[in-house]
RNA sequence: GCCUUCGUAGCUCAGCAGGCAGAGCGACGCUCUCGUAAAGCGUAGGUCGCCGGUUCGAAUCCGGCCGAAGGCUCCA
């Protein structure tokens, strides 16, 4: 017998996050109002709210339309209008599954909960299974839409059938949710994948292959800047770099355990004369080479070994996007041969310190520190060994506490080998993206058979740290792209100014102006078509370029040039000496702004 | 990989109840020689993603493949 719950609820009274969760999971359920209505045979799954608004799974007989989409929006408003109540009633295990025995994924969530905890929740003719959080009736649910149909698994596992999933974003106002598209407006306009192809960063051509980054000269600029930077940094603080091949055999892989764990992600085999070759999808192995080729003393650990390495990783096509997730990429990767676990602890601080340096001078703010766990229960994923986890996993949570940085924590989100930390940050599009990871590895060690000679004259086994630091550079330039808006601060900027000559007579001088900034390598272009110079300004501006140089009879009689900064401040004109020592201590200090 | 949508000039897009492939911007040429975000005129540029089918006739309808976008799964 349905026994009623009391849930009326004072929205006013909540907290905004939670009063905009009733209501978004509220709308869920008219949702599913209306789609029964439009397909009685529809199978329910489950209709949370989340970020920005709520979905709802269903399994259906055919595919939705777009027109079904607008169909379900109509209704649903119609709901929101009639003021229908929800009500929430405590029902027996008896009377769940009669009411949904034609509902398979119901019945499943169903055998999962307790007696006691067997609740519904009916609004005008319709009733879900539900453990409750709604607004009173269908006239609180605030202001939605119906935004998108999407393919999605049951209970998220690929195994599982795929539902049709209907999207809807939903704010308390009017006024949110067009703000909220304004916003998903503003992002689509920083998304690298455009401003790459405007600004002529990068391109990715159907020939090349999917995934794979071809870079223009400008970007490739960029890239050079990044690495030379990097690179400098590292040999600063005791790094050696090296340089391995891109393939590496298959007898390496196996023995690194890449073969078992990771070969769904790596390009297809290459068999010739009987030995097979794959493209690398890692450069561990090739550095744990570099480390075991001769005996090393504990005097010389930690050992550094690092490299600006090409990976390649056979991503599913689905999960290609522009630069962010491509197939072959150059990692800024580096293996730290520690000694004991305190070498670790050092060497893993002094990463993150790092790293904060480098963030804090690319003017990176919004990234989060997380500590990605193993999971004991997945011995398919992850190698099985619980001591060796619990020991890495309590190891970098002490040092991110040491360095005082924030970080949360996640299960299930380790390398195969090994705890990691994690660097994420979101995207323009607002989708999360790691940007490195930090990871302890005895396993490889161990695998390897890895020795040196200790203190006391015994073999002993060093513990790797896997690091990076400014992530792929193709990863790295996407965000980068996204945060300044095509806007780079002007020691990364392909072009860091433009000669502008007013008139043809004044190209002599601005070609020489031009010279006397380039020898000072600064990266420099005239702009000698035959266009206004208004015209030329502004394509420079497009062009997002961070300073015009406009050049005129007065400029050239006084060995000056008019300076104008990206964004149209003009600083009038300055002597070409001084321009030269202004842009030079600009581009050397990495300044972010002029 | 799976679900949905999409693919026309370098870019943004129109054309699609089947009947000669278009516009704006860009590029190139000529004229103008100009003072801080677009001078004027002209020219070139497309096997309509690819392959096949239906049809007298396909950019347009159908099928397969490739690629892209959003989502799921996976991941730097």
């Amino acid at each position: 017998m349905a026994v009623p719950i009391e849930d009326h609820v004072d929205l006013e009274s909540l907290p905004k996050e939670e009063r905009l969760a009733r209501m978004r999971h509220s709308a869920a359920h008219v949702l599913a109002e209306a789609m029964v209505e439009l397909m009685p045979e529809a199978e329910l799954g489950i209709g949370p709210p989340i970020e920005n608004g709520f979905y709802y799974d269903f399994r259906l007989p055919r595919a939705l339309t777009e027109e079904d989409l607008k169909w379900l929006q109509k209704r649903m408003r119609k709901s929101l209008g009639r003021k229908v109540p929800f009500h929430m009633e405590a029902i027996t295990r008896e009377e769940a599954a009669e009411r949904w025995k034609d509902q398979p994924f119901k019945l499943e969530l169903l055998s999962e909960l307790d007696d006691d905890s067997i609740t519904q929740c009916t609004h005008a003719k319709f009733t879900d299974l539900c453990r409750g959080g709604h607004v009173n009736h269908t006239g609180e649910l605030g202001a939605f839409k119906l935004t998108s149909i999407a393919g999605a698994y049951w209970r998220g596992s690929e195994k599982n059938p795929q539902l049709q999933r209907v999207y809807g974003i939903l704010f308390e106002t009017e006024e949110e949710l067009q703000e909220y598209e304004r916003q998903v407006e503003e992002a689509r306009r920083r998304d690298h994948r455009r401003i790459g192809k405007d600004l002529k960063l990068f391109d990715l051509y159907e020939e090349v292959g999917p995934g794979h980054v071809v870079w223009l000269p400008a970007g490739t600029t960029i890239r050079r800047e990044l690495m030379r930077w990097i690179e400098d940094l590292e040999i600063e603080r005791g790094y050696q770099h090296v340089h391995t091949p891109v393939v590496g055999k298959r007898q390496l892989y196996e023995r690194s355990g890449h073969w078992d764990h990771y070969q769904d992600a790596m390009y297809p085999i290459m068999e010739r004369d009987g030995e097979e070759y794959v493209l690398r999808p890692m450069n561990c192995p090739h550095h744990i080479m570099i480390f075991d080729s001769e005996l090393h003393s504990y005097r010389e650990l930690p050992l550094r070994i690092a490299e600006l390495a090409d990976m390649h990783r056979w991503e599913k096509s689905g999960q290609l996007t522009g630069m962010s997730r491509v197939r072959i990429m150059t990692l800024n990767d580096a293996h730290i041969f520690c000694a004991d676990e305190q070498q670790v602890e050092s060497e893993v601080a002094g990463v993150l310190r790092l790293m904060e340096e480098v963030y804090a001078t690319l003017g990176l703010k919004d990234y989060s520190y997380r500590l990605s766990k193993g999971d004991p229960n997945d011995t398919e994923k992850y190698v099985d060994n619980p001591p060796m986890w619990e020991k890495g996993e309590a190891l970098l949570r002490r040092v991110l506490q040491d360095v005082g940085l924030e970080f949360d924590e996640a299960d299930g989100e380790a390398a195969f080998y090994g705890p990691k930390i994690d660097v994420n940050f979101k995207t323009a599009a607002g989708k999360p993206e790691t940007l490195v990871t930090v990871q302890v590895d005895f396993h490889l060690p161990e695998q390897f058979g890895l020795e040196y000679v200790g203190e006391d004259g015994g073999r002993h086994q060093p513990i790797i740290v896997h690091r990076g630091v400014i992530s792929t550079l193709e990863r790295m330039v996407a965000l980068l792209i996204e945060e300044y808006e095509g806007n780079f601060p002007l020691w990364l900027s392909p072009t860091q100014a433009v000669v502008v000559p007013i008139a043809d007579r004044h190209n002599d001088y601005a070609a020489e102006v031009a010279g006397k900034l380039r020898a000072a390598r600064l990266r420099v272009e005239v702009d000698d078509r035959g266009d206004r110079m208004n015209a030329k300004i502004r394509d420079a501006q497009m062009r997002k370029i961070p300073y015009v140089l406009v050049v005129g009879d007065r400029e050239a009689e006084a060995g000056a040039a008019a300076v104008r900064i990206r964004g149209g401040q003009d600083l009038g004109a300055m002597p070409i000496d001084d321009i030269v020592e202004k842009l030079r201590s600009e581009r050397d200090t990495k300044a972010l702004t002029p």
